[in-house]
DNA sequence: CCATACTAGGGTAATTCGGGGC
DNA sequence: CGTGTCCGAATTACCCTAGTAT
């Protein structure tokens, strides 16, 4: 019953993808990843929604749930 | 009709916004967020104000109105 | 009153933001 | 069209000691 969604930074997300910090801003300003902004301004990232996308939702996502 | 705004501590909000505790207190210093002091000096953030704050972009608030 | 966990405050390093151009 | 890199500016993270909260 862990539905608690962790929050990423741009760098973890980025390091999960091999891509830019800067490319993952792109992605959340093109709407293509839930950002959850924070006062200051700096972009959080779910990390459910992440995982979503790193496995393409296809393929075959790691049974966490025997 | 949940009036009752409970009180958060800055860690509690950091770990909702996924930052330093020390960046919690820097939004109430900046004005960012309201803050009741308690006669110690220490802050208190109300849950609703972090919560809409939380959710004020889009992502999928999970409505949990039974 | 004692003990533990957390917080306030200041200072410095690392990260992120935004736009622009390749 | 998408990505990586440049810049300057802002925000955030971690270091410390002392005081507070429970």
């Amino acid at each position: 019953m862990d539905s608690e969604d962790r929050l990423l930074t741009p760098g973890e997300v980025a390091a999960l993808f091999r891509v830019d910090p800067k490319t993952v801003t792109r992605w959340a300003a093109a709407g293509r990843i839930s950002s959850i902004r924070t006062p200051g301004g700096h972009r959080r990232f779910r990390e459910s929604e992440v995982k979503k996308l790193l496995f393409g939702e296809r393929g075959g996502p790691p049974p966490e749930q025997p």
